[in-house]
DNA sequence: TCTACAATTATTGTTAACAATGTTTGAACA
DNA sequence: TGTTCAAACATTGTTAACAATAATTGTAGA
């Protein structure tokens, strides 16, 4: 059962995507302690995850006071949103530039599997998968640095999406997604850039960021049951 | 002389700044120790600061032998321009969302010194204003996302040309930043844009992409010099 | 009964000592 | 004389103990 000493890349990584995937909700506290049981590490390899994650926007953390995940506001939303729409047209460009008709099964496939959760109503997978087929995208444009700056602005989205979004769980539909890469199959990448841009457009416009922004904060022990079983 | 304790971040800006600037290239090798003399601080506070940089890409850390400053391949020069593109693109499209008449005397006040650095063939301060530049640009675009992003691209843009580009030190012109300017100031972004990218393109074709990449690596002492008096 | 102050507790931040790994240098053998 | 192996050194990686700060709770006074 001794895993084998998980690296603090390992850590982040895991971590990370119990935030991507909106186990660890914003506002949840991290505290250094739990994590060094979950993880069985010490300390200072927690801390070095936790501070990479500061670093990334994805966790605030307050001095002496300790990391929590973070609550976007307002601004910080309609920014990622806004960002996201340069860096995927970015994207379908890079995609444009390398010749993307080779691996278009993969993102059929993927599509497939978006509506295959959505018809079982599995949201967790749902949110997992939604993300998924953006980062696929930017895998496939073979530009490390959009990936990975897209990466970025994926996971945050989730928590602006948590905060902002709270009832409907939509997110982005398979069609819209599948509208896209019909257009890149037709090698017409001036509409998949349009339906791009208009897909954000509405996944910005389904928030509700008028509202208050109430800030929730659970600080129950999700932590062990979002980090324990994470796939 | 007390220095009152320099903060993590604090160190991560000047470490992150002489790279940007130069004063440290490509290869150079960060040596824990020596950092804490340099700034009087104790190993981990240096660790942390290592691994933010470390995170992103700027420099390279190679387990059991330490940490240096990333030496960056043809594939990544290219991808970095080609990032930067997309990028600063939707730099000019926010400054177009927001307005940007109100502050370009601050950027006009900029090519002023660009061109006095370039009349006194001070390298350093040209280098320092070159990358500074669309760094400004970024920050009036009030998209805190896009300056983060443009940010990293800028300091790897200089260890790329640090690398391919080892005689002519020109960088950017002033006169390429003040068409851009020129074009924003006429309230004509499409211009502005199609300046942009074409300030990218040249600074892309100056770089000596076809070459070997030599890999240089100096080892001497830079470290106290560059970090010392790093203005 | 409510408020303010103080003490305790929990958590983070820091430092120092220790262990493990990789590199380099020297010597011995071919 | 060149090459290989071994040992010592230097540097990073880890752990554990300690100090400082902030939050919370309880008590006393109004």
């Amino acid at each position: 059962m001794k895993e084998a000493k998980l690296t603090e890349k390992q850590i982040y990584e895991r971590i990370w995507k119990s935030i991507a995937e909106r186990r660890l909700p914003p506002g949840t506290r991290l505290k250094e302690e739990r994590l060094c049981e979950i993880f069985g590490v010490s300390r200072p390899r927690i801390r070095r995850a936790l501070d990479q994650l500061t670093h990334d926007g994805l966790v605030s953390h307050i001095p002496n006071r300790g990391a929590f995940v973070t609550t976007p506001s307002v601004d910080e939303a309609r920014d990622v949103f806004f960002t996201r729409r340069v860096v995927e047209r970015g994207v379908i460009e890079a995609l444009q530039k390398r010749g993307a008709q080779d691996k278009l099964a993969a993102l059929e496939t993927h599509i497939a599997e978006e509506r295959e959760a959505l018809a079982e109503g599995d949201t967790a997978r749902i949110i997992r998968l939604s993300g998924a087929f953006h980062m696929l995208l930017a895998e496939l444009a073979a530009s490390p640095h959009l990936a990975d700056i897209l990466r970025d602005l994926v996971s945050k989205s989730t928590l602006v999406t948590a905060v902002f979004q709270p009832k409907c769980d939509a997110q982005c539909g398979p069609d819209e997604h599948a509208a896209i890469v019909a257009a890149l199959a037709a090698g017409d990448f001036d509409t998949a850039k349009t339906a791009m841009d208009a897909h954000l457009i509405e996944a910005e416009r389904l928030l509700e960021l008028e509202a208050s922004g109430d800030g929730t904060g659970p600080q129950d022990d999700v932590l062990g049951a979002a980090l324990s079983k994470e796939l």
